[in-house]
DNA sequence: TTGTACGCGTTATCAC
DNA sequence: GTGATAACGCGTACAA
């Protein structure tokens, strides 16, 4: 095996007796050739099993039918799911992708970016982790899309988010119709515009209804493990004598650590507390009691994206910003 | 923004007044320019943004810094650990990963091989869904790393798997010791070879004890979701009016299926069986009761193999063989 | 320090 | 209609 050498189009075409143009065009369904000498030259390209060159493909057209996924976190349901439904559909159309993981880091994903671009990848997806997005980002114009997330940027980057704002209002909403009063907000470390975004929908759902919501009724964990954070913060919560007979979180584990802690002191669920989680990941259909949460359909999220940022690499129209709408999953914990 | 331009190498030695030479020279630090060129150069690739084209650059040196991964589905926390840790082992040594998903489907991997192939990668790690690999898999010589799983093949290609056997067979002495006779083994649908090494464990730690373990005891699952089909599985099973004080499942998701059956005809667990599920994945911890399962590392997995295949890379002495070992975690569905 | 051949596939131009 | 020739893209490394 070590005497296997890379075979080029130049061996192709001297084993073929043509030129390298023919092969190329033969390869590339050009026309300008003959029934016979395709038929030769797919020969020869069979038996030696050649396989052309990417690198000076992409040297010679600056495109590499390559695409970059940038991505916070693949090890969680939700971003790989993204990253799934992205790679089916680019795969679909023949192009390849690469995903770069930041977990959550600017310095990382600043890297990726420069990486990326170096790559020759004809555009990049990206599940930001920074508050700005600054334009000297990439040295060439390719396509960039914005997924889920919305830095801030002066390159009028198209943008695909789901309503993360609807779907805490209608949880909140639900929550306030089945009877619950003292309804509390946990919110994870996330960059200050998505915290925002999020804490909107629960304000307004309960200002509309008269119930009092602030600083005081939202919880904010610290970077780390939410499920543990989360339980702990109910715990110190509760101990400060404060009421809660309902609960929205912004993961489905913080709503698991949080029920975790309500059991402990011997809460029922969804009797005395109804808990709301986000994101509808496995887990929430196997925790007990199982987690009502909000779906955000990473799935189409993600087909969506990979349509979209194809539509603009070729160029065609395509909308500016798309919005997928949130639904509810009700289960056992606020039934 | 749709005036940016690329700059070469060649516009930067221009406004730098030097050859293309020299700022390559600079760039990879290797010495031959003066102190003032060098400032000279880095200035302007600073003003100008300057990233270098990795296409000619892999086409020059016939390698691209880069490694590919192909994995079974990235949407498994199992497999994504993997693919995490390979991932932030490669980057530290300023390589990037190309992640490709191949859903299980041979045809998929086959076509991903070709791929990565063609973009010059300098070497892949598979987790392969296939049976045999066959040695005209490349057309280039770079090196592959089979992780996991070990199909056939008569390329002698390095091996790191976990030892699969051996978990099995402790977590069944392990259900045997607390006094379980009647262990059923679930396993799902996989390339035969991966079945027979798990059922191996089980069957030996069975006869070793002399208890009855055979086709009879093994129920094996067809291609889908196991969570549902291990649950009707075992409602069959039981039904047939087999005995069962023991599950040891191939999946935790299979294990979950398994408990949902016996909950729904009032086994007691782990009282009445005990089960053990396969991997530690998150939904072993938040299951009620709680899942004891088998722990098989995938980060040290995933670093050991990244480490391997850098060596690889660079010629470097490794290990044909790697294996690492299983544990047992147990929780209270053994207790 | 620099000039330049090289790696390989594509495509415009030219020839029959 | 068929096919060949050669320039091109860009970074590297050897010879000068």
């Amino acid at each position: 095996m070590n005497s296997k050498k890379t075979i080029s189009i130049i061996d192709i075409a001297k084993l073929a007796g043509v030129s390298t143009a023919t092969v190329s065009h033969v390869i590339n369904k050009r026309g300008r050739y003959s029934k016979a000498t395709e038929e030769k030259v797919r020969a020869v390209i069979d038996e030696y099993g050649y396989v052309s060159n990417n690198a000076a493909k992409s040297l010679k057209s600056s495109s590499s039918h390559t695409v970059g996924l940038i991505i916070p976190n693949i090890n969680n349901d939700f971003f790989s799911s993204i990253a799934v439904s992205i790679q089916q559909e680019i795969d679909f159309e023949d192009y390849s992708l690469f995903i770069c993981n930041t977990d959550n880091d600017p310095v990382k994903e600043r890297r990726y970016f420069r990486k990326l671009d170096s790559m020759q990848v004809d555009g990049i997806i990206v599940i930001s982790c920074q508050n700005r997005l600054e334009s000297d980002l990439l040295s060439r114009n390719i396509p960039i899309l914005l997924l889920d997330r919305t830095p801030i940027n002066n390159m009028d980057l198209p943008v695909i988010t789901s309503d993360i704002q609807n779907g805490f209002y209608l949880a909140t909403k639900k929550l306030i119709e089945k009877g619950c009063k003292d309804i509390i907000f946990i919110s994870s470390f996330l960059a200050t515009y998505v915290n925002t975004n999020r804490k909107d929908g629960y304000l307004q759902a309960m200002k509309e209804s008269s119930l009092h919501a602030g600083n005081d009724t939202i919880i904010q964990l610290k970077k780390g493990t939410s499920l543990y954070q989360s339980e702990t913060a109910i715990m110190d919560y509760l101990n400060q004598g404060k009421k809660i007979d309902g609960i929205i979180c912004t993961s489905d584990n913080q709503a698991i650590g949080a029920m975790a802690a309500l059991k402990r002191i011997n809460y029922s669920i969804p009797k005395d507390v109804k808990v709301f989680g986000f994101d509808n990941q496995l887990q929430s259909r196997i925790c007990s009691p199982s987690l009502s949460t909000i779906e955000r359909y990473p799935s189409e999220m993600g087909k969506t994206a990979a349509e979209i940022l194809l539509k603009l690499i070729r160029n065609e129209e395509t909308e500016k910003k798309t919005v997928i709408s949130c639904s509810l999953v009700e289960r056992e914990s606020t039934a």
